[in-house]
RNA sequence: GGGAGCUUAGCUCAGCUGGUUCAGAGCACCUGCCUUACAAGCAGGGGGUCACAGGUUCGAACCCUGUAGCUCCCA
């Protein structure tokens, strides 16, 4: 059989997956098994994958790959997200494209409309994720709008009604006026702006002086109902008991007084707008000041304002500094720059409001969820944003759970004309509660993190809210608490937090162990990949170009959790190489000519340096995973990741592979023994167990090439590689020594231009005569000889490694001048080393402080610096 | 304005409890090689005042203080 001499991922990736769907690979149920568990991070139905998506899910396939070759029952359960406000936006948009306005529909027309888009776009991620070797029980996909789910969300709110921890209230919220509903604070972005500060004179009223304030939005003085000072500004202080007039309306308003204007910015003097400014409200409720709200739903000027009726807000901005202007009445006008924020969801504008919502108290519901980070129970990696955690869970406001779409699990409150409310499951409970039939369902929906904030419960037990934990499914009972969660730290507290708290409220329990947070994938320039600016690739096209494989990789080496990475498709590039590494050691090893053991004699012999190769990499293998398994406990993913490819490149292919490989005789490649090939056949196969999580394509295809197998005998389900029970750490040690020497004398190679081909001659200086790696010194290095002699030898190069004197003779090859020079260095160097060492060991503090067995390593450098100079010495005299 | 974090090689990052002349990895770079597994490769090599300034200590990339720059979160 011929095979290709590049990887070409594509077929491999093709056939492998669909081979695992079609044996059940990914599909989980309860058994007797322990449960390894992990929810996705529910993408919207309105994303197609992004470069975040593949961090994010990479690192949760890797870990559930890796799970299940630990033999649990791992369990990873895909699904998507319903996202209110952004698929609402977007379907809203496409109606319009189509020429149909929102408004002019029913709720349920428009709803219909919703599921159709859902239904056409919203499995788009998920479709994606399979391209990248996602293995999620595909089965147990869910999605928050299923029924079973809503009702879930529904149960939840009548139950934290019930519980009085959910009221109805009129509240300054953060209103975007494009989407036209409250959002959370969490999802307004607060943003540099260039503004204008504007200078108004507002006459005090029976006088003909002014007082000017200073506002950044002079289409808000419609609504203004007081101008406020500092009691302690003495510019004002004669102004006390005065009323002010508002321009353009001719309002009367009092001038008040409150230490919370500061005195150094603008003026001194506020103008308060309790409708339009969270800090204006509450002054407006602490001096009880009327409320005139001045702005339309959409952002227009509304009648109550009395002027610029029906303008939008920003064209009345302009106008009113021009009209006012006019008037006199403008001082001056400044260049400020301020945050202004913007709504997550359309970028519009985020407008301050008061409107009637709901809300959820937080101060009760917040402890337990707070405690379990704490106290450790629920894990954060890294570690530092458990203070991002508590000082926000300990500063944590109500949550505005109410939005103005119809997109969403929609409020179960009904409403009579008498101005009563009910919370009731259904329209007939409320019309018994409120005894009448004429009511009404409030129109609002649920925040998307209101539904999401149960999903690791409802996954599995979408009754949970109705039966009670101690009712639970099977399902739930046997997966949850999950172990890991894999997400990005900017929902650190719109779900993570949540989850921990409806987890905690619902189960007693944490929803998961551990939390993984990755950072935010950035392009080499650290800016943040997004769609506008046009920086991000593709993924699925970086996968058409270096393979699921390759980009994985790509991704993981340069990961550190909870930081961004800063990500360049040369990473994609080292993963492909890597993949086709491992490629070319399978088709050396499937090229191996194995003799069959009908050969007699000397030919069917393993030569000693096979053995012993066999026998060191066995011990790296193993003392290397350890160091795997070690990263992998605590969530070091690129260092997992680089140990593994260091141990298969460099220790397998670059050592053991060309330590074992046959040689070439007359052209021709001899046959290789029985029993290194088998040996080596192993440690392939541990090897592809060991990379299958990070390349599970490539690992699974050169699994089935190297033999025929069962149909159920695939890598994805192998038992992953156990640690020998004890190391030969001297065998270690040995073989860096024997590899050290092969670079020298490739080296000395190089520096006197000698060609690989000639064979050369190493002489130890030692009282024995063989250890343990001679015959693959020979090998490697291209050596006629290694010997041994207690002499020193004429005419060589001499070098030492660690206190061992070699040399290797070159007859008249050796440029006296540079050797000594070389060596004088050499003698330098220890001569340094060696008095800094004995510096310290007669410092009587250091000897008194310091700990006994760094005393002990002093003392060895000592005199291993010591038998060093001796030796160079040595050399040196030689050499004159 | 309040809080958190970061600054180590050209780039991306390790460096866990202070203890090798402790400064390390990968990539990139330079030199020589198309040596029959692999040029997506092989062999070898250069490269850093650990942001800066003080301090603690026998000993500091690591601990403390201050300064500068960057990032994020909250208001």
């Amino acid at each position: 059989m011929e095979i290709e001499k590049v990887y070409n991922p594509t077929k491999a990736e093709q056939t492998w997956y669909q081979y695992w769907l079609d044996k059940q690979f990914f599909k989980s149920t309860p058994d007797n098994r322990t449960p390894y568990t992990i929810v996705i991070p529910p993408p919207n139905v309105t994303g197609v994958l992004h470069m975040g998506h593949m961090l994010n899910n990479t690192i949760q396939d890797v870990l559930i790959r890796r799970a299940r070759m630990l033999g649990y029952n791992a369990c990873w359960v895909p699904g998507t997200d319903h996202a209110s406000i952004a698929t609402e936006a977007k379907v809203v948009a496409l109606l319009k494209e189509k020429g149909i306005d929102k408004k002019s529909l029913s709720r349920e027309e428009f709803l219909k409309h919703a599921w159709d888009w859902k239904e056409k776009y919203g499995g788009i991620i998920l479709e994606q994720l399979k391209k990248l070797g996602a293995s999620c029980d595909w089965d147990r996909t869910r999605f928050t709008m299923e029924n079973d789910l809503s009702e879930a969300v529904i149960d939840v709110f009548i139950d934290l009604y019930n519980k009085g921890q959910i009221y109805r209230g009129v509240r300054m919220v953060n209103w975007d006026p494009q989407g036209l509903t409250a959002v959370s604070d969490e999802e307004v972005l607060h943003k540099e702006a260039n503004s204008k500060l504007v200078y108004v004179k507002y006459q005090i009223e029976n006088s003909n002086d002014f007082i000017t304030i200073a506002t950044t939005r002079p289409e808000t003085i419609m609504g203004d109902t007081a101008v406020c000072v500092n009691p302690n500004d003495e510019r004002y202080k004669h102004l006390k008991g005065k009323n002010v007039i508002v321009p353009v309306v001719n309002r009367v308003v009092p001038l008040i007084f409150d230490e919370y204007v500061d005195a150094t910015f603008g003026t001194g003097a506020l103008k308060v707008t309790p409708a339009h400014d969270i800090n204006d409200f509450n002054l407006g409720q602490k001096h009880k000041l009327q409320t005139i709200d001045a702005l339309n739903p959409n952002g227009t000027i509304s009648e109550a304002a009395g002027a610029y009726i029906g303008m939008d807000r920003f064209a009345c901005r302009k106008q009113i500094i021009i009209d006012l202007t006019e008037q006199g009445l403008v001082e001056k006008v400044e260049e400020i720059k301020n945050k202004v924020g913007y709504s997550e969801r359309t970028n519009s504008v985020i407008e301050p409001r008061l409107s009637m919502q709901w809300f959820l108290k937080m101060d009760k519901v917040s402890k337990p969820a707070l405690e379990a980070v704490l106290s450790g129970d629920v894990k954060l990696i890294p570690e530092k944003f458990i203070n991002t955690y508590k000082h926000w869970m300990e500063n944590v406001h109500d949550w505005c759970i109410s939005r103005q779409l119809w997109w969403g699990q929609r409020i179960p409150a009904w409403y009579d004309n008498q101005g009563n409310t009910v919370v009731a499951k259904t329209r007939s409970e409320a019309e018994v509660l409120l005894k009448t039939k004429d009511i009404k369902q409030d129109e609002d929906v649920l925040d998307t993190w209101f539904s999401s904030w149960l999903w690791p419960l409802t996954v599995f037990d979408p009754k949970i809210i109705q039966n009670g934990w101690d009712k639970a499914n099977a399902d739930l009972k046997y997966y949850y608490p999950t172990n890991d969660l894999v997400t990005a730290p900017e929902i650190l507290f719109f779900w993570v937090a949540r989850m921990i708290i409806a987890g905690k409220e619902y189960t007693g329990q944490k929803p998961f162990t551990n939390v993984y947070l990755t950072g935010i994938v950035r392009d080499k320039l650290g800016r943040k990949m997004s769609k506008s600016l046009g920086n991000s690739p593709d993924p699925l096209d970086l996968i058409a170009k270096y393979g699921a494989d390759g980009v994985r990789v790509g991704m993981l080496l340069c990961s550190p959790a909870g930081n961004d990475l800063m990500f360049d498709e040369s990473y994609c590039e080292q993963g492909r190489n890597f993949a086709n590494k491992v490629w070319n050691a399978f088709r050396l090893i499937k090229g191996f000519e194995v003799e069959n053991g009908t050969l007699s004699g000397a030919e069917n012999k393993q030569p000693e340096s096979s053995k012993v190769a066999i026998t060191w990499f066995e011990n790296r293998l193993s003392e290397q995973l350890e160091i795997i398994n070690e990263h992998y406990s605590k969530y070091r993913m690129s260092d997992a990741l680089m140990t593994t490819y260091k141990l298969v490149w460099d220790d397998f292919c670059a050592w053991y592979l060309e330590a074992i490989k046959p040689e070439f005789v007359d052209g021709k490649a001899q046959p290789i023994d029985k029993a290194t090939y088998d040996a080596t056949i192993d440690f392939l196969e541990s090897l592809l167990k060991l990379m299958h999580p990070w390349m599970p394509f490539i690992t699974e295809e050169i699994w089935h090439l190297l033999k025929t197998r069962d149909e159920k005998d695939c890598v994805i389900i192998a038992e992953w590689t156990k640690i020998k029970s004890s190391l030969d750490k001297t065998l270690l040690d040995k073989f860096e020594i024997a590899k050290e020497l092969v670079t020298t004398v490739r080296n000395v190679r190089a520096q006197k231009q000698l060609s690989p081909k000639e064979k050369l001659v190493v002489i130890e200086k030692s009282n024995v005569d063989k250890s343990y790696f001679d015959s693959v010194i020979i090998k490697l290095a291209n050596l006629s000889a290694f010997n041994y002699s207690n002499e020193k030898v004429d005419g060589a190069f001499a070098f030492q490694i660690k206190t061992t004197e070699f040399f290797i003779p070159l007859a008249n090859n050796i440029n006296k001048e540079e050797e000594i020079a070389r060596l004088t260095k050499e003698l330098e160097y220890n001569q340094g080393f060696l008095q800094s060492v004995q510096k310290k060991l007669a410092n009587e503090k250091f000897v008194a402080n310091a700990k006994p067995e760094v005393i002990a390593i002093e003392r060895k450098k000592e005199s291993d610096a010591l038998s060093k100079i001796n030796a160079i010495s040595e050399a040196l005299k030689q050499m004159n």
